[in-house]
DNA sequence: CGGGCGATACCCT
DNA sequence: GGGTATCGCCCGA
């Protein structure tokens, strides 16, 4: 695939780097209804996060410091930390600021807006159309994100992926809940999805 | 459409 | 060596 601008597969504006530059809290709700494109056209809007903030976060790989596999964690705001999960699975961070604070934002699920002939061609086959981006595995195999990806400039986007905002505003009065598939941290309310989204995943938080 | 269950390899202790 | 920021398949409704 061309390195081109993914922004030119999809009508917006590139997020700015500043958007990145402050806690993964207040970033992830601010990322709903955004959309991550790839170069290729394939694109989805972002229906679900989780923050993930670091030494203060139990839950989060760079509670304990920093490791060859979370480096990109503690790297610039506004690159993509991917990191391989269950034997199998890759997931994908937009990291936050302060840099070197090893915070970020996990993109748990995606409405599919375009390229979906693409990706039900990078899932399996059996794969209902709402499953397609349903999911922070799922997603990533839909749009080709996997460890060759991890470090990627979503603001620069010159590496076939990027943040756009065609100008859909996030869902209003926004309440946090319990993020998924974590031991630690539970009591933190630091997951968000768009209200009575049907990509949503795991278990829909209480309107 | 929702629940139960097995698969899988890498990282860090 | 243990635990993991998960998912697909299969079954019933």
């Amino acid at each position: 695939m061309p390195r081109n601008k993914p922004a030119s597969c999809w009508p917006g504006a590139l997020l700015p780097r500043a958007f990145f530059d402050r806690a993964a809290t207040e970033v992830a709700p601010q990322l709903l209804n955004k959309i991550l494109a790839a170069a290729d056209g394939r694109a989805g809007r972002i229906v679900e996060v989780e923050a993930y903030a670091g030494a203060i976060d139990p839950a989060a790989h760079t509670y304990r410091g920093k490791t060859p596999r979370n480096a990109t964690m503690f790297g610039p705001p506004g690159h993509m930390y991917v990191y391989f999960t269950y034997g199998m699975h890759w997931c994908c961070n937009c990291v936050c600021g302060p840099q070197g604070a090893g915070t970020g934002v996990l993109i748990r699920a995606l409405e599919p807006l375009h390229g979906l002939e693409r990706m039900r061609a990078a899932r399996p086959p059996l794969t209902r159309d709402r499953d397609l981006c349903r999911g922070p595995a799922r997603l990533t195999q839909a749009l080709g994100i996997a460890g060759a990806q991890d470090g990627v400039d979503l603001v620069a986007a010159l590496e076939g992926f990027a943040l756009v905002d065609d100008g859909m505003a996030p869902p209003a009065n926004l309440a946090g809940g319990p993020r998924v598939g974590i031991r630690v941290g539970q009591e933190l309310p630091w997951r968000w999805s768009v209200p009575g989204n049907r990509h949503v995943s795991g278990p829909l938080p209480r309107i």
